[in-house]
DNA sequence: TTGACGATAGTCT
DNA sequence: GACTATCGTCAAC
């Protein structure tokens, strides 16, 4: 079951991440399908939220996707080397965003482990949101991506993480947006090894 | 037109 | 645990 278009408009992005752990998340590029268990997220709130790239409200061609109704893919190059996933929620003109940054293989893990150039099943396979992206197959092309499609979507087969179960933490890489680094909104699934990070 | 800077990951110590 | 490759983006010149 593809989530249905309302999952991604609803207003609390920090409660979407939630929810969003221990669904599945696939891809169809190439012909090959691969996807897996959504293990860790993180949120990113602006315009208020200094560590968004849509912080005070900007508006540039690349954060133009932020400014979509809810349910479209924004992926973005970080560092020159790596395509970052995030989902964007919300209703149009609210620049909310989920950024994935770990999955736990279910489909297509030899096609994963070609694209990684990886021979094992591991955490560095798809834990960190470089990695995910690489691979699932997706990079920049798939900016704008709609999630109602058949080239990237996410399923609900069932599984929901009680609120006691899951980790949450101070965000990843944002120093530099002082205060608002420090908001636990990176969220995990406890007692799963399939994360970037420990808790 | 240009220069500074990352929402990282892989390698080396 | 420290180091850094590498290039698109953005704001300033």
């Amino acid at each position: 079951m593809k989530l249905p278009k309302e999952f991604y408009l609803q207003n609390d992005v920090l409660k979407i991440s939630k929810e969003l752990l221990g669904k599945f998340l696939f891809t169809n590029i190439e012909g090959k399908i691969t996807g897996g268990m959504i293990t860790e997220t993180e949120a990113y709130r602006a315009p208020e939220d200094k560590a968004s790239h849509a912080f005070g409200g900007r508006r540039t061609e690349r954060t133009e996707i932020f400014y979509s109704e809810g349910g479209v893919a924004y992926v973005y190059l970080c560092y020159g080397i790596h395509n970052l996933f995030n989902v964007v929620t919300n209703q149009k003109n609210i620049p909310h965003a989920i950024l994935i940054r770990a999955i736990e293989p279910v489909e297509g893990m030899e096609y994963m482990m070609t694209r990684r150039n990886k021979t094992k099943v591991n955490p560095a396979l798809t834990c960190g949101p470089g990695s995910m992206s690489q691979a699932l197959g997706i990079d920049r092309k798939y900016n704008g991506t709609d999630l109602q499609g058949n080239e990237i979507w996410i399923e609900d087969r069932g599984i929901i993480i009680a609120e006691r179960k899951i980790l949450k933490g101070p965000r990843i890489g944002v120093d530099y947006a002082a205060e608002w680094a420090k908001k636990p909104w990176r969220f995990g699934i406890e007692g799963s090894k399939w994360v970037s990070r420990k808790f």
